[in-house]
DNA sequence: GTGGTCTAGACCACA
DNA sequence: GTGGTCTAGACCACC
């Protein structure tokens, strides 16, 4: 199985919260899809190199939140009633942009700068970039 | 371990500022060594009577000089190379750049579609980006 | 203040489970009200010598059901809104019986046998219990 | 510390009633002293090759006869006490009632109150509680 | 193996 | 001081 979860240690949001981020964010991209089994908490914790309560602590968000569900001795899954519609990409793609913006406030760069530099740094990736 | 930092009442500094100074005595003159732990900011502040967040300050100072690493959970140690030049603050900025760009990818957005969504996200507070 | 929570190492209910019983027992018991400060997580940690970490998990739950509210730097404190209706009080007897019970089966007693125990026990607090 | 635990795959005794006998050994001999730290579970399993489960169980025994002591999230160690008779079984019922009724007082529950409540959650599994 | 609970003790943001 | 996050690593119940 590919690296499912990606950890930025730079990024500012508590690991948890990015685990949470990052495991939503297959299930709306279909990367997971409704009653396949997650990876073990054990898994993913030493994936990412953190330590398994941190891993453990994302999924039971997700649990509350309806995402997950989990069977001791067993795993974790992702419900089949777990609601995907498109309203939920769309308020993810929303979060991002937020996120996004909150990062570069933060490290001086308005949101002219910040297109600036993003047009230039995918440059080399997008060929031009478009815009 | 012996007490690492002293500080002088009488002395003008301020307190953080001695305590700063004494962190890089010791790491000059060898007391403390590159990838060595240091004493918690706890131990510290009961060690020099003086409140933690005073400690706390001159560890984020050193931090910020680049002398000092954290890592979060564990605690505080030397870091094995130098700090970082003036010139290296555009370096991070392209950084932020980068880690954004790659948070909008994984969640399906390419250049144009994230600068859309942050101009829209943005508008309330920069009143359309350009201002 | 009186001790608050009381914790029973002989009971089989995870430790956090036991905190918030005794936390919603004295909201609905009255012994805490709403808007009411609780003890802080290490005060609480201190007094019946667990870790930090089992409080904090039971504050968590209690935020989560909506009966706690926290504020960062401030404290945790009972919710205004909390609702505290009296079928609440009945549920949370039952909760109380059906544990008691549980417990019982697990170390060989049936119901008639416990509560010929019990009213041996309550005896010289009861001077005979009643009928 | 050397290798505590020795098993003889030849012996026709099952693994983990030689660990215990090993453990039991170890004590008896002075190896292990009261109050002295076991070797984890995983530890254990790891060195003689086992089933963790088999370990586990091993110290579960050991426990039961009152030989072994434990504490959640720290580990296991030689009791300071020996192992407990057979009457000492009348006891721990009565201590279950004695804990029973503490936890019915906290609820503001007396012992006929309580009662009531007992035949009442106990009715669809004993059907009225007499049989 | 799995998830779940717990300890000890670190740093962090906030007031 | 407060709550919040994280590490390291233990045992437990279950499969």
């Amino acid at each position: 199985m590919p690296l499912l979860i990606r950890i930025d240690p730079e990024d500012d949001r508590a690991i948890y919260v990015q685990i949470m981020d990052e495991i939503r964010r297959a299930v709306l991209l279909g990367g997971l899809t409704a009653g396949e089994a997650l990876p073990s908490v054990r898994e993913v914790a030493a994936e990412v190199r953190v330590n398994p309560n941190t891993v453990r602590q994302a999924y039971r968000e997700l649990q509350r939140e309806g995402l997950l569900g989990t069977r001791r001795g067993v795993g974790s899954f992702v419900r089949e009633d777990a609601n995907l519609d498109d309203g939920q990409r769309e308020a993810a793609r929303r979060r991002v942009a937020r996120r996004v913006l909150r990062d570069a406030y933060r490290h001086g760069l308005n949101l002219d700068e910040l297109i600036t530099l993003l047009r230039e740094v995918a440059a080399p990736r997008e060929a031009g970039g478009s815009g």
